[in-house]
DNA sequence: GAGCGGAATCTAATCGATTAACTATACGAG
DNA sequence: CTCGTATAGTTAATCGATTAGATTCCGCTC
């Protein structure tokens, strides 16, 4: 492999003057110019981004933290931020963390290596504060996306989570329903702790008591989410409920199997409703009511505002974005039996 | 941030000492060991890893080239690579390609940067030849998964895609049908080309001619595959399939919706069957009949090989790996109409 | 023609690690 | 007592870029 050396010896020229015309940082003369342009054609010498990497402190490199790509509500945040971070020439690495505890470690150790010069971090939960925040005071840049932590001094980007419970519970209400269950996700997330919220102070407004038995966890995926359905399904005929709300379309689509694994119509004889909008969920044979997202834009706000943070240090506030979620009427909630015609709710 | 020098300093060694420690290189007498390991306690040190390799040439960083991370293909391959990667030490980072021509180069400008140490590539295209051929006769670590390019000396590791067109339209032969149309992907992706090959070869062995209009281009996608579905159920009657193969279990779902927006019954008027037996094929309203392909384990061996071949040049011949591939029976393909018990047939 | 200023280019230090080669010391054999 | 050798540690070159500061060169003025 050609280095600079190598160039600048062939184009008789220093290696100063060849990094000069690189990076285009001081006047060369045209002729020279032109012989290391030449030299570097002909010896298709492509710049060590090590090396120039530890010359200038940059890895032009950041760092996604996410729980598990295979959960089909990432990839599109992925997606985005890989499409900004190439954009203005960063390459994107991707970590899983399972919501371990200390994972986040290893996304620390990056930062701290040097691999990388930026986090996104869309798995923040209680026991990753510290970290965070000592992180954060070093100055390394970090942003929150989709989960976020209070009281740190992170920029965060979520989605309107307390309103699009709300906004799924109401709408069960306003169906005529009074037994609604609440499928939990991640436990102590924030996303769970709003969505739930949110469906809390609906059911409050509307004087219902939430009953301990619909409030149980599904994990945000599908066979904890099938197991949950199954279960709030067996409860006695007076219990159980009429509305399942389940934080994840996985889980939800797991409460229609569950459901018609005992002989349930949906929406008939349950409602089902779940959050995100996933890729399957408008699709004929399942037509899932659900709260919309923006997952790809949670991504592409989030990667800019890191790039952003990385490219000038003072000056900027911290920044607590909100994104507005939508209510999708389908199928499974029910309400065409009422009313066939909005497919679209805007609440927000 | 403390540097190898400063723990030198603190610790009244010489760099070369608070080397050996680290990597373990020599023998450190136990006291200077103990010295260089407090005052890297005490300094919260850790080695830059930019700086270390700039002098060993190696980024301890592997890169997964695929088309589209929101694609449900691929979220299992990059988190199997992502795995294998951090368990020997190594981050991953990726690139979405969406197939252009030329994207490959973002690939290959990583390499030659010394971003990363080597590839997974799960996009080979024809257009792609020349630039791999001459990257891995330059010596660079380079795996293709999924997708292969015939005559190229670098580690291959694919389904078996032939044998599961063949198995697809096999099925859908013994159970009678005889207009079974092929929905396409990828343009010249050798995983379309093959499981082409295969259906063709069922329908030639039947006796079957496949008319032109049964092969009909869906992108592996939901929207294209849509058309594509429609535009086979738009075909005169005597024409017109009684089943169809998508190339991809997200195409096949299209189709379904797409006979159930002509009001045909599937799997009465209409039998459909998928390929890659993505996660929601498998539920109570979708029951998609497939060929499941291992797409976890297709990731975790070419990670692996790769990781292979990167520590040890010599003595490795080309790897060329099938992985067996599985026809799974569901509701779609109306095989319980006739034979309702066997869900799972291994043709291989 | 000496002196000055500015433009173009070069020299060399630097980033933070690894590692080959060297030095100092101790010990044992002859 | 000398020499050889093994051991523990150090010095300094190196990886391949960037960049501050020095140098060279040229034209211009007085």
């Amino acid at each position: 492999m050609a280095t600079i050396k190598d160039i600048a010896e062939r184009a008789k020229v220093s290696v100063a003057t060849v990094s000069y015309v690189l990076n285009d940082t001081r006047y060369v003369s045209p002729e020279k110019k032109e012989r290391v342009l030449r030299a570097i054609e002909e010896l298709n010498y492509v710049p060590n981004a090590v090396a120039r990497g530890l010359r200038v402190r940059e890895s032009k490199t950041i760092c996604l933290v996410l729980s598990d790509i295979t959960n089909p509500f990432y990839p599109d945040m992925a997606r985005a931020c890989e499409e900004v971070a190439r954009s203005q020439g960063y390459t994107l690495n991707m970590i899983n963390t399972n919501d371990q505890p200390g994972a986040i470690e290893q996304a620390a150790k990056q930062l701290r290596e040097g691999k990388v010069d930026g986090l996104i971090v869309t798995t923040a939960l209680e026991f990753d504060r510290e970290v965070l925040l000592k992180l954060s005071e070093q100055g390394y840049p970090i942003v929150l996306a989709h989960r976020k932590i209070e009281d740190l001094p992170i920029d965060t980007i979520v989605s309107d989570n307390e309103a699009g419970g709300y906004m799924a519970a109401k709408h069960f209400i306003k169906l005529g329903h009074r037994r609604i269950a609440f499928v939990t996700g991640v436990n102590g997330s924030s996303v769970n702790l709003s969505r739930m919220a949110g469906y809390e102070r609906a059911m409050a407004e509307a004087g219902i008591t939430v009953l301990p038995e619909w409030l149980i966890s599904g994990e945000a995926r599908y066979e904890p989410g099938y197991d949950a359905a199954a279960a709030l399904l067996r409860l006695p005929k007076e219990l159980r409920p009429t509305a399942i709300i389940n934080l994840s379309d996985l889980g939800a689509l797991s409460a229609l199997d569950a459901a018609a694994d005992v002989q349930l119509r949906v929406p008939e004889d349950l409602a089902v409703m779940g959050f995100d909008d996933l890729f399957f969920s408008s699709t004929r044979n399942i037509q899932l009511t659900t709260i919309r997202i923006s997952r790809y834009e949670l991504g592409r706000r989030a990667a800019e505002r890191l790039l952003e943070r990385m490219n000038k240090t003072e000056g900027l506030q911290k920044l607590d974005a909100v994104l507005p979620v939508e209510l999708i009427v389908r199928r499974t909630c029910g309400a065409y039996l009422q009313r066939p015609n909005d497919h679209v709710m805007l609440y927000h």
